[in-house]
DNA sequence: TTGTAAATCGTAATCATTATTAATTAGAAT
DNA sequence: ATTCTAATTAATAATGATTACGATTTACAA
């Protein structure tokens, strides 16, 4: 996902170009981590003093919602990063020293559907926590 | 777990038996669901009404540090139950109707760690999400 | 250029959780 | 059984993330 594209979806739904979704969506392509509303204000009020943590929660709720973001918890907070491109189904491993991820090629679900005969799998979670090679 | 082995640990560790905590720990065995902080301050304030949020904290914390609850985050809430007797490492399928949860025999993490050779995996949630068979 | 709905600002409210201090209590020692 | 002391609890306040709201500003279509 790139601004761009991510303009293309906001603009199909009707949502209006404005500088603080420009800013917030560049801050979200310069970075692979997963990022908190905090972060994005540290970086915003630079610019805007007056910035409001309601301008920037009620747009990560916006973007996650078109799929522009997508979302996790991480130690009580939410996180937040921008959706892979990727069209195929994968999850993240998330570096713990550096943040970074990878995209792990991977997902147990056809696996496990078969081990819970009768369970109707609605939705998932499945995130790996550790130290990269770089971080080890 | 139940409560005889929750008290045996507790002694061994030094803690005192008390009511409340007597109290908490049967709330637990009354239910397979996850539960939060605030259903049992709910059930407790029945009997105690001056019931504290501390003690509940205090206590649930105390608890999962022993290995006697374990814990989880759904929805931005932290979410607990008995630790299970299973001594094989294993995780939940919990349903989104009734919230009973039913073991998953299987874990993705043999096959995970050959994918991403190099990544020092430290730790990894895996939890499913759905209706059970009585609920669908 | 103007009208209008959308977006933002500034601030307050909410909700879960943690911390603080004083009073109470369990359990050991006398 | 009584006393002592550290552990526990009650009551309440503080904190931190998130959401909500009324007033103001802005994007953009007509």
């Amino acid at each position: 996902m790139n601004i761009e594209k991510a303009w293309d979806i906001l603009k199909n739904e009707g949502y209006k170009k404005t500088d603080k979704r420009e800013q917030i969506l560049s801050i979200f392509t310069e970075t692979e981590k997963y990022i908190t509303a905090k972060d994005i204000l540290n970086v915003m009020k630079k610019e805007h003093p007056g910035m409001s943590y309601d301008t920037i929660y009620r747009n990560l709720s916006t973007f996650v919602n078109l799929g522009i973001l997508e979302e996790t918890e991480l130690t009580g907070e939410k996180h937040f990063r921008m959706q892979c491109e990727a069209d195929h189904h994968h999850h993240h491993f998330i570096c713990m020293s550096c943040g970074n991820i990878k995209e792990i090629p991977f997902c147990p679900m056809e696996v496990l559907q078969n081990a819970i005969p009768g369970y109707e799998i609605e939705n998932h979670k499945f995130e790996i926590y550790g130290n990269c090679p770089s971080c080890h």
